[in-house]
DNA sequence: CCAATTGTTCAATAACTTTTGAACTAAGGA
DNA sequence: TCCTTAGTTCAAAAGTTATTGAACAATTGG
């Protein structure tokens, strides 16, 4: 059971800009880059929204190419594709990052959930 | 006769992620960025879609903090906000657009207009 | 003044995206 | 096996964005 990912060569800038466009994406790529070499289970982000919307927008993030989803159980592992766009698209994701950290408008996760060593 | 621009201040990264996320907006940056120093009209542009529909594009643009518009006469000159843009999110125009200029899934612009020194 | 040029606005439509709830699958533990 | 937990899928509804054509405004040049 692995949930498909496009190669590194198939991530569009227009598609992971318009992806990136929206603010509980970008609030799930900020915890998620503010939580490196972690990977953590959807529930984490419960906060955002219901968990079917959840799912929806993890599935953008994932079939855009920003995030990985690796399946553990009934668990699905997720983590940023940082080294893949980086390779891609040097230097967007540090620049969105930085600019997503201090961004006030943005919603904030909790911190109340398990989390996984990646 | 002035149009509205946003402040750097009031400039949203999730909008302007947003407006970045569109092929043809996406397009209009990277010909800017390639004439920059140069103000150019809107008619540049037919390429990439009707007089209308790029009357909404730049629009968008403009009202995102991406670009200026200038009325010089009947027309508008257009110019990227880089230092704005520099100014509130580092390095995130600079990575967008060289992404962008190797971007063969992008439509092009032409080369036969009219241009005006800034 | 008249006509041409540049670009906007408006309303309609088409196309897409987001959100929701109910039903579902798959794995794990008692 | 049965129950729970984690997450997906589906279809409907709601909301948003993109595209079009017709009508409009403002400036410039003859």
């Amino acid at each position: 059971m692995t949930l498909p990912h496009p190669n590194t060569d198939q991530i569009s800038l227009p598609i992971v800009l318009g992806v990136l466009g929206d603010p509980t994406r970008l609030a799930i790529v900020r915890y998620l880059a503010s939580k490196e070499g972690v990977a953590l289970n959807c529930s984490r982000f419960l906060d955002l929204g219901s968990k079917t919307n959840l799912s929806y927008h993890l599935a953008k993030l994932r079939e855009a190419g920003v995030t990985r989803a690796e399946v553990v159980g009934t668990n699905r592992m997720i983590t940023l594709r940082r080294a893949d766009l980086d390779a891609r698209f040097p230097g967007l994701l540090d620049s969105v990052i930085a600019a997503a950290v201090d961004d006030p408008a943005l919603p904030a996760v909790g911190g109340h959930d398990i989390e996984m060593p990646a």
